[in-house]
DNA sequence: AATTAATCGGAAACTACGTTAACAATCACC
DNA sequence: GGTGATTGTTAACGTAGTTTCCGATTAATT
């Protein structure tokens, strides 16, 4: 459906033929390589109408005709899809322990993906180690820097637009420094961008995920940390100042498992319910061997009551951070991440305690994405923003 | 700006002409009176394609000729301006103690206003009762029903469009029930149009308060009950079940205040920080005449400081719940409204709270709308719903 | 009072885009 | 090899917007 919004400026005729070529593109995406004629059925459009459109696409060097059609009675239809070499995608997750990366091409196909442990002691050696990695990517695809169309990386922290810096970024150390950014851009040039690495991971679940086809979904990821993207009406809200999904800052200040060091830094909801809490709480209240939240998590498993009582403990936290999101924004489906929020049976914990506390339940699922997913959200970013940067080409002129 | 949203459909010469039309109303509906060439100039359409599209528009009967300007050298100009016969929009708010409305022409003018005690004792006596206030609306105005484009009431709960129903109604008792519907249905007929009474606040908000030319806002109301209309990227926000903003379900289980009879059905946040919550309190902690919300505020004015404690209490409550919004949302503004959210000195007191606690402080302001808000914001929307419904009938078999 | 300059509204000619209808070319199938 | 379905193009037409030009009108100037 064609939206006008507020404060709609004027229409001539190129607009219309900027709407068509774009609608005959997301047919040639999400289609495969299809015909004129199948085109024209797909769009409503007529024949010579996508004849024409299809013609400036192809000059563009958008797509391009990949085979004809036998079979059927009649002429080999030409088959058009979309021309993978006609943009490159780099999207590049940098965590606490590796950083990770891929490039695809514009028809999405991965070309390199590689994961490194970083080494790095701080935030400038830690810029340099993603350049390397980005460099090795590129040679392993055989592209060259320039050919790439977006960059991606994905980082924790938010960009806040109004003061054109990273801030929040939690536990990795040095990274909100304003050296950071001007040091990333000359390294990735002018087509860099930056997401906040939960919401990288939202759009991975919306592309390839449970996201699929849902209006407004909320993605939260609770492990190491506690974040949230969040999607409505199909597209990610960042927040006016970048903030937005920033769950770990909800006022839950509850005694047990806290950290009131961790609180003011990191969000007082992060201190209580991150996986370190967990493993603090399980220590407190005597659990043997817990060392990690996941050992904590497979003791409650194995029948371990007072185990099962800090993972319960930890649903209601959960719980308590869902609900919130419900009743401010309502969203279809929640998407729970991370290594606590996929682990075993954690989800009907907390649907458990939602059924308690929220005014309505949405749909609740797991992710079913692996450790990969913030790279992919950013491949799936990049894509988006190289479709809209290149079918603005395609005819100059037109402000759509 | 246009926007294509996501699964776009085709586009024809007549999409651009729908564009236009609308894109002509919105500047004689914000310049008032205008000419033919100050609309080129506005638009930056053409002189003939202005007067051609304003041919159709005036041959809708949605705007009329009004005048001529001279003064300046040449033949002297025709203005334009909306033709407020051209639709009527009824707003009602629905209260507990009140009803109030209104009937305003298309161009805005309130043509008639009324507010009346309830003496209603069951939700089909209410609706009776709403039905008569429309009689007297539309007489003293001088409309018929039949020239009513919108109907819009403000009430309290949620619509849930997948059910059809309303519901978390909260004090106003049996207006759940789901007979309610159809009858006012019945009354009102197929242009009627429920919104939620905090999200009606918050639409008047944003055309005649703090809202204007925002982006996205929070209104956050405290009085009887408590509720949030949430505005983002210009769009009121319902939610998939439509109870978004319905913060009186954020999981704050404060012991002080609260009263478990109240969280299940007006949620546990309403039960230890609405007005009555703040009396109980005021009363256990000993205040002296604390017979109302109003009164405990005063007496902290005068210097009480148990009063002001309990006032500082339900700042803390207030902030928490406001830090919630910026946490998953983060608006670019707040603006409190309600008894105790417009009540002096509160503001202050909930940022001082918020500076604490949240990630970032986005501005904050009281609210300046009095009593008939949620009336001014039910208009609001109907005009809105209104505007849509007249321009697609200028030229039929666009689909917009 | 006559002339000048500015402005308004519209008509003519042209460009851009999409639609329908007709058509030649092609291929599977009988 | 004929038949029928299908492909992609061409021609004629309708809608919409733009530029250019022009007559008519009015205020300001001479």
């Amino acid at each position: 459906m064609t939206v006008v919004a507020g404060g709609a400026s004027a229409a001539r005729p190129r607009l219309i033929r900027a709407i068509n070529e774009q609608v005959l593109l997301d047919h040639i995406r999400r289609s495969g390589p299809v015909s004129r004629t199948e085109l024209a059925n797909l769009s409503g459009l007529s024949k010579p109408t996508v004849s024409s459109a299809l013609g400036s696409i192809e000059r563009a060097g958008l797509v391009h005709a990949s085979g004809q059609r036998t079979g059927s009675p009649g002429p080999a239809a030409f088959l058009y899809e979309v021309r993978p070499e006609a943009g490159f995608v780099l999207g590049l997750d940098v965590g606490r322990e590796f950083l990770r990366g891929a490039v695809a091409d514009l028809a999405g196909t991965v070309r390199s993906r590689l994961s490194v442990r970083t080494k790095a002691v701080d935030a400038m050696a830690r810029v340099q180690e993603l350049a390397g990695l980005a460099t090795t990517l590129l040679g392993d695809a055989g592209i060259r820097a320039s050919q790439l169309t977006q960059t991606v990386i994905g980082s924790p922290g938010v960009y806040d637009p109004k003061l054109d810096t990273l801030t929040l970024t939690g536990r990795l150390s040095g990274w909100d420094s304003p050296a950071v950014l001007p040091a990333l851009r000359d390294e990735f040039g002018s087509t860099l961008m930056i997401e906040n690495d939960v919401d990288a991971a939202a759009l991975a679940e919306r592309v390839h995920g449970h996201g699929r086809g849902v209006d407004s979904f909320a993605f939260v990821s609770v492990g190491t940390g506690i974040g949230m993207g969040l999607v409505l009406d199909g597209k990610l809200r960042h927040g006016s100042h970048g903030v937005a999904g920033e769950i770990s800052y909800l006022p839950f200040a509850e005694g047990s498992g806290s950290d009131v060091r961790d609180a003011r830094k990191r969000g007082s909801f992060d201190a209580s319910a991150s996986a370190a809490a967990v493993v603090r709480a399980a220590r407190r209240a005597g659990v043997r061997g817990a060392s990690s939240a996941e050992k904590v998590f497979a003791a409650a498993a194995r029948g371990d009551s007072v185990a099962a009582g800090i993972v319960t403990e930890e649903a209601l936290l959960v719980a308590k951070a869902v609900c919130t999101v419900i009743t401010v924004v309502d969203p279809e489906l929640i998407v729970l991440g991370g290594g606590i929020g996929q682990a075993p049976g954690f989800l009907d914990a907390v649907v458990d305690q939602l059924r308690r506390l929220a005014p309505v339940l949405p749909e609740v699922k797991a992710s079913v994405l692996g450790i990969d997913t913030v790279v992919a959200g950013c491949i799936a970013a990049g894509l988006d923003q190289a479709w809209q940067y290149l079918v603005g080409q395609i005819s100059p002129g037109v402000t759509s």
